[in-house]
Formats: structure tokens, C-alpha cells, sequence
DNA sequence: TCTGGGGTCCTAGGACCC
DNA sequence: TCTGGGGTCCTAGGACCC
């Protein structure tokens, strides 16, 4: 059976819900009709544009550039910090009125998903119709606009979604593909990035639909393996489902990017157990175990090194993580003047699964979970301020936001 | 006052085993 | 002795996404 999928898109997510909450709190303007974006803290070295008004777009503000480039293509332009704890509510909410119409959304991010049309159809009729219907009840309960693309799979769903914005209902069914998608900048393709999109220029491919029409057996010793997936891309094709039920991470991880370079190691080795240690209860919270600790730096030249190390036995005690990432840590810094600090716990599974060896004392291992628990409850109830571990004095991280 | 943070997936090389 | 070839695991790094 023919599918029909869709993809939902919130335009301008945060700066949207921002507008929202503001309004809300007494506000008489909406930010959304100017030269606004939302943007991270600049004293503390994030201040980079998380997302843009209609206006500020139009002088050419792009998301992720540094807030002093926007400045320079719209000096009037206000800056709003982001409000994570609001996003997610409204995040959810989003979601909520959607389940009502159909149990099959897979949720890719905080502002968008899949919904699977297909066994609903027959239901509630013509899938163009039905998106105008949701689009606006989005707009009139909850008070943003989304954008809807419809197609016969994700992929195009996902493209056709992006055509135009905002408040836009765009098809992109198979017969369209050549006429709406190829005459697309190559770079547009949803994969193609900045790196694959200039060697596919350099190789003379600057549209999606000279992509399309490019054998990928005569791509596959620049592209790899991504020479197949790019080419079906291209043309439109794409088997994926849309899968509802939601997945356990397959990795956590918490890095900061520090308000000052730092070179002092002591001062560095702090930072990594207080990251390894807000690790460690994001994966308890999650009642996982890490088979890999892994860390990474960034130094001021922007360059990033990564060490890991894969456990024999997973864990989720604290002191044992922090114990490899200051092994990590050790064997990799070689004095540089690092800029951001994260550690990364991978190959998690549910359980322990832990075999005692002839050395350990399992005793001691209980103890330690038991130790987590307190302080994990304690940390829940007042506060992550209110325990410190000796060792740890740096200030929070992005969690608090 | 220049460049976030949290993810997923892929590749390549070396170790190791048969 | 101018010397294999898979297969799998582990690690480091890169690309991409929102």
C-alpha cells in the first residue's frame, strides 16, 4: 500500500515559544515580528544564534553563526536567552495534540516529528486537507505556527517541509520529486552537509537533480558507502519507517564549553569529574550502565581530541567512572590551553551484568551504588549545589539552564 | 564580546584470532 | 621464508542533524 507520511516542523521553535511565553507574562510585542533571535550567553563563550525571527532571517541572520556576526547584518537586533524548561513543556504539548489523531509520530527532536498517515486515512480523508486542519488547530490552541510537508516517505516529508516557511503545507509526492526537489542547491539535500556538498561541487554536482542522475558506482571512491544512500536520497527514495516507540539513548554525554582558556591541570582534572560525575547521574536516572567512558577536549584552536575506554564490566558507580575519565584525561592532555571539556558514556545496557573477578571487592561496589542513591536523592531534593565532593568546585553547567 | 550542547552513524587502522 | 586472508573488536576522528 502506498504510504503517506508527514513531517511536522515548528518554524523558529525557541524564538517562536520565547514570543509565546513573553506575551504570556504581560508582554504587549511580539519578538517575532522583529529583529530578534534567540542566543546563548557571550560572558560565558556560547553566544551563538539558536534561532531567528522572520525579519532577522531576511538580513541574512543564520542559526549557529556568533551573535556578533548577526549584529553585523541587523544592528537593531534583540537577543533573548533560551528557556529549555518552557520549550520542553510546549514541546510536549505539541506532541499531545497530535497523538490524538494518530498513535504512529516518531519524535526526532524538541520541534519536530513524523507522523504515519497511512492507516489513518481512511479516517479523516484527504491528507492535504487534514494537515490545514491540525496546522491550524496548532495555531489556535497553542499559538505557533508549524510547517507540514506530506509524501510518500520520510525523506521527502522532511524535504517538502523545508520548501517554504512559515505556516506552509508543501507536497512532495514521487511524481514530483524531479519538478520540486532537483532543481534544489545540492547542499539542501537532507545529509549533505558544508564538507559533502563542496566535494560534490568540486565534482561538478551543484544541483540535487544532477545528484539524481549521477551513477554512484563513479562516487563511491570519494563518498564510501554514502555514495549509495545519497544517490537514492536524490532521486527521492527512501524505505524508512516511521517508528513510534521511543528508543533508549545509546550514549549520554555532558560537556561545557569553559568561560576562560585553562591550561592548569589540576584545574582541568576538577572539571572532568564534575562533568564525569553529572554523567554518571544522567545515566542513573536513565537506569543504564556504561560499557565506555570516553572524553574529549577542545582546545582554543578549536581542534578536538577524544580518548575512550571500553570496560570490562558496565557500570553506572560514580567513582568509578571518574576514576577512567581522570585515566583519560591523564593519558591524553598534553598541556594545551582547552576550551571545552566532555565526557561521554557509550554501550549502555540495562543491566550490570556484572561478573565478580578474583580481585574486586563486591562489597565495596554495593556500597558505592548505595552511596550514588543518597546522593543522588539528596542532589534531587536540594539542589546540585549542596553536595560537593571535594574535588569538584566549578561552577554548573548547561543543565541549569 | 568569535565560534553550544546532545546526539547518531560511518570510516579507517591496529590488534587479535583462526 | 619478500610473508594469506577473513572476521571481529577496539579506538580515534569526522560528518551530519537539530
Amino acid at each position: 500500500m502506498e504510504r503517506v507520511i508527514m513531517h511536522i516542523d515548528v518554524n523558529n521553535a525557541f524564538l517562536s515559544w520565547t514570543a509565546i511565553d513573553l506575551l504570556n507574562h504581560g508582554s504587549k510585542y511580539d519578538i517575532r515580528e522583529g529583529y530578534a533571535v534567540i542566543g546563548g550567553d557571550e560572558q560565558a563563550r556560547r553566544g551563538i544564534v539558536l534561532a531567528k525571527s522572520m525579519p532577522a532571517k531576511k538580513m541574512g541572520v543564520v542559526t549557529a553563526e556568533t551573535l556578533y556576526s548577526a549584529r553585523k547584518k541587523c544592528p537593531s537586533i534583540r537577543v533573548y536567552p533560551p528557556n529549555y524548561k518552557w520549550y520542553q513543556h510546549m514541546s510536549k504539548s505539541l506532541f499531545q495534540l497530535l497523538s490524538a489523531y494518530s498513535p504512529d509520530i516518531e519524535v526526532v527532536s524538541i520541534d519536530e516529528c513524523y507522523l504515519d498517515y497511512t492507516k489513518v486515512k481512511n479516517l479523516y480523508g484527504d491528507p492535504y486537507e487534514f494537515a490545514k486542519k491540525i496546522q491550524k488547530e496548532i495555531l489556535d490552541t497553542l499559538k505557533f505556527t508549524v510547517n507540514i510537508g506530506i509524501a510518500e516517505n520520510k525523506l521527502c516529508a522532511k524535504m517538502a517541509s523545508d520548501f517554504t516557511k512559515p505556516y506552509k503545507i508543501h507536497t512532495l509526492y514521487s511524481k514530483e520529486v524531479s519538478e520540486k526537489m532537483w532543481p534544489l542547491p545540492i547542499g539542501k539535500l537532507f545529509g549533505i552537509g558544508k564538507k559533502t556538498s563542496a566535494k560534490l561541487i568540486d565534482l561538478g554536482i551543484t544541483t540535487i537533480g544532477s545528484l539524481a542522475n549521477t551513477d554512484a558506482e563513479k562516487l563511491y571512491p570519494y563518498f564510501k558507502n554514502q555514495a549509495y544512500s545519497m544517490v537514492l536520497h536524490a532521486n527521492g527514495i527512501d524505505e524508512s519507517e516511521v517508528v513510534s516507540e521511543a528508543s533508549m539513548p545509546k550514549g549520554i554525554s555532558n560537556s561545557t564549553t569553559l568561560s576562560r582558556d585553562i591550561r592548569n591541570k589540576e584545574e582541568l582534572a576538577k572539571i572532568v569529574v564534575t562533568i564525569a560525575d553529572n554523567v554518571s547521574i544522567a545515566l542513573r536516572k536513565e537506569k543504564q550502565y556504561a560499557h565506555v567512558v570516553g572524553v574529549m577536549l577542545k582546545d582554543n584552536f578549536f581542534k578536538t581530541t577524544s580518548h575512550q575506554k571500553k570496560l570490562k564490566n558496565a557500570t553506572n558507580v560514580t567513582n568509578e567512572i571518574r576514576a577512567v575519565a581522570l585515566e583519560l584525561f591523564e593519558e591524553m592532555y598534553g598541556g594545551q590551553a582547552i576550551r571545552l571539556v566532555g565526557v561521554r558514556l557509550d554501550q549502555l545496557e540495562n543491566k550490570a551484568n556484572y561478573q565478580i573477578s578474583l580481585f574486586e571487592n563486591i562489597d565495596q561496589r554495593d556500597d558505592s551504588t548505595k552511596l550514588d542513591q543518597t546522593l543522588d536523592q539528596l542532589k534531587e531534593k536540594y539542589g546540585h549545589e549542596i553536595i560537593k565532593n571535594g574535588l569538584s568546585n566549578t561552577r554548573k553547567i548547561h543543565r541549569k539552564y
